[in-house]
DNA sequence: AAAACCCACAACCGCGATCGG
DNA sequence: GCCGATCGCGGTTGTGGGTTT
């Protein structure tokens, strides 16, 4: 892989932008459009190299950003984003429209993971440090997987090359794994919805409706026979309102949702056991899917052949629900990636990730 | 008043993915 | 299919302004 010599090996001006700058590169865009970044320093009479000059008009001067402060509403949609799909900051951005991936980044990074950590919730589990603290109590005996995510300290994390959602190798956290899409909540009741309007919704995708697309799927995977909604959905966020900007950084305060009469406390945030085993769940489905049926087992109590089997059950079910859809006719079989929606080549392509960098895990010794 | 510290965010780095000759 | 060029992304660093000591 080659290299593209760094502005600073090349001698190129690397400090902060002036006005001046600003100017040449609009007017190059202007004239130029957007399609060719490695002429433009030549061209706009910059002394920058071509990436900069990208990043400058993406992240600054793109006419369409937003430069006003985060509302709530996008500082849900953040939280709630991040809890999902973890720091895909460029997925996250396209669901809020006027801002960048790095605008994403650097208000989780400055504004919403303090937040979140003073509540007392890690801002990469999204659990409370104190169960954090009780599970590794708990799991004092068992295994421990070498690429799993601490967060308690900043060095920790920051050592941490595996994304939020890969951070285990138990049952449960298989199950997080393998369903980005269920970790959503629904943001408004969806028992009347038909499976038409679902798929209608699946079909008519837009890359900015990720959260209708991720419910959609969510809504598609319930009509197959492996009932994943009702057996995980309860362990996340149970409600998707809207924590006001300026409330306390109490994990107790409450406020009036938005859209419904219901309240909302900060604790909603919080995601129940997102990567360990614990206690066995009330509410926990006996469904034929035999995913759950580990829920309440320890690390080691599960052999590579269970977790194997649970891998193709899961796959085997999605791959069900969406082949009995086409079957019906109410879906189009997608057989070139132009037709396929934004969700599913993602959800593709992580289950392909997943999959294999699951399979690798179970290569590695235990301890 | 000045040094130290904190904070927000702009900018850069390095990598993998993709494009195109 | 190969390979160099470019793009896109996430992580990290640098900078400047504000606040505290």
């Amino acid at each position: 892989m080659v290299r593209i010599p760094s502005c600073d090996k090349l001698n190129l001006k690397r400090d902060l932008w002036t006005a001046e700058e600003d100017a040449k590169i609009l007017a190059y865009v202007s004239k130029h459009g957007t399609s060719n970044w490695t002429s433009a320093p030549k061209k706009a009479g910059l002394r920058r190299c071509g990436k900069s000059c990208r990043l400058r008009w993406t992240n600054y001067l793109r006419p369409d950003l937003k430069h006003q402060n985060f509302t709530s509403q996008e500082e849900e949609l953040i939280i709630r984003l991040h809890a999902a799909i973890g720091s895909r900051w460029a997925i996250i951005a396209q669901q809020l429209p006027g801002r960048t991936d790095n605008d994403v980044k650097n208000y989780w990074n400055t504004k919403l993971r303090r937040k979140l950590s003073e509540m007392g919730i890690d801002p990469v589990t999204h659990k409370p440090f104190s169960q954090i603290l009780a599970d590794y109590g708990n799991i004092g005996g068992l295994p421990r997987s070498t690429k799993r995510i601490g967060s308690l300290s900043r060095e920790m994390k920051t050592s941490a090359y595996m994304k939020p959602e890969h951070h285990s190798n138990s049952a449960q956290g298989l199950v997080d794994l393998l369903t980005p899409s269920m970790l959503l909540p629904e943001t408004e009741p969806v028992m009347d919805k038909s499976m038409n309007d679902n798929v209608h919704q699946l079909n008519n995708n837009h890359p900015l409706n990720l959260l209708a697309q991720l419910q959609a799927m969510q809504r598609v995977t319930e009509a197959s026979h492996c009932t994943f909604n009702e057996q995980i959905q309860p362990h996340f966020y149970t409600q998707s309102y809207l924590p006001s900007s300026s409330s306390s950084s109490s994990s107790t305060t409450t406020v009036t949702c938005r859209n419904t009469s219901s309240t909302f406390s900060w604790q909603d945030f919080l995601l129940e056991d997102a990567f360990l085993p614990s206690e066995p769940r009330e509410h926990e489905n006996v469904g034929e899917c035999s995913l759950n049926q580990n829920g309440c087992q320890t690390e080691n109590e599960i052999s590579k052949e269970e977790l194997n089997k649970e891998i193709c059950d899961y796959q085997y079910n999605r791959f069900e629900a969406m082949h009995c859809l086409v079957e019906n006719n109410d879906i189009e079989a997608s057989s070139s990636s132009a037709e396929n929606t934004f969700i599913e080549t993602l959800l593709h392509q992580e289950d392909k990730i997943i999959l294999f960098d699951f399979l690798n895990l179970l290569e590695e010794p235990l301890y």
